[in-house]
DNA sequence: TGAGCCATGTAAACGGTTACATGATTCC
DNA sequence: GGAATCATGTAACCGTTTACATGGCTCA
């Protein structure tokens, strides 16, 4: 058994994509952007180191798998790469779950705006909203990777509306605060 | 005028906070733990470097400002680095709200375990949510910075509304997520 | 008198993104 | 023929967090 390995959330990611039926770095990479991207965004750059470092210590295998000239690597888990992934789903210890919002930092201070630009601001934040939260509902699930189309895989189809859900709220939640403000406008 | 200065989303928080009152770099941080944080989280490390960077480029000015034995430094917004926070609030450019979530990570690929798992992992998240959801909702806006009080100041309360919001849709999201699933076990 | 808060900073480590470099395959 | 996509990797940079260091004030 290989030296302790220190596994983050992009780690057990690239374990459960490969669970999934994703073999490839790129094809990891591709069904993130279409899933779990959303709430774990990554990149190429983390994904391939990623998939070196589970290799050396026994997570995952790697086998050469070229596609005509062009090269290209299978992986695949190990016995103890799935048990890590389990004991990561089972284990008590969570981060919480974190927002990052530049445009609700800039909403915060909006009182330093004459009112009709407060206004200009909400509307542009929920066109923005919208626009981004339709965006989410593109992309079929199941052409991410195989293995979410099979019967026993749910939880990517509950987990995406979740995402989709919180983000039509905020939508909504904007939409309302625009007609309040507009009603106040209206009243001066 | 000084050279370029680069300002970034942390900048804008510390003038947005010295516009409402807050004088010292602590009681930036106090405030933004109290209100902004929940979607804008920083630290001192960032707070006192920034202060620095903006008195630099005559964004701010500083004074000594010691209580008792205690040095204290006192900050204020310039002309300028309140014309840069007008700015930044009316410019139609902004970067995406982002999501970081390792519970909904792990509930993505919850497939992996056995039934009875599943719905223990969803108990757990469902009851982590629920925490820390009413966790926001304790702690006193206008007890924050002086300013949170005034009667000119509303957006402050509107976006901790939004983002209460937010919190207990997840959370409410998740114990209907917890029924469905204890549904189904009944009827196995 | 001791715990907790007020107050200011620096240094190192970490996780993540962007840019760079390279080349084959597929599809219009 | 050219654009888009498949495919793999490295290097540099950037923003953020954690740990470290120091010391005065307040209140029970």
């Amino acid at each position: 058994m290989a030296a302790a390995i220190n596994l983050k959330p992009i780690s057990y990611m690239v374990l459960g994509m490969l669970r999934l039926g994703a073999k490839s770095g790129y094809a990891i990479k591709k069904a993130a952007d279409m899933s779990t991207g959303s709430f774990w965004p990554t990149s190429l750059a983390q994904v391939y180191p990623e998939l070196a470092r589970l290799e050396q210590h026994g997570l995952v295998t790697r086998h050469e798998d070229p596609h005509g000239e062009r090269k290209r690597a299978a992986y695949e888990l190990t016995e103890s790469g799935e048990a890590a992934l389990l004991a990561w789903l089972r284990s008590p210890r969570t981060t919480p779950t974190q927002l990052r919002s530049e445009p609700m930092l800039r909403l915060f201070f909006a009182d330093a705006l004459p009112e009709e630009d407060q206004l200009a601001l909400v509307q542009r934040l929920r066109e923005r909203a919208h626009r981004e939260g339709s965006h989410l509902q593109e992309g079929d699930l199941k052409s991410a990777v195989g293995g979410f189309g099979e019967p026993g895989v749910r939880f990517p189809l509950i987990v995406r509306l979740w995402a989709e859900g919180l983000f039509s709220h905020s939508a909504d939640w904007l939409g309302q605060l625009e007609a309040e403000l507009e009603g106040n406008e209206g009243d001066d």
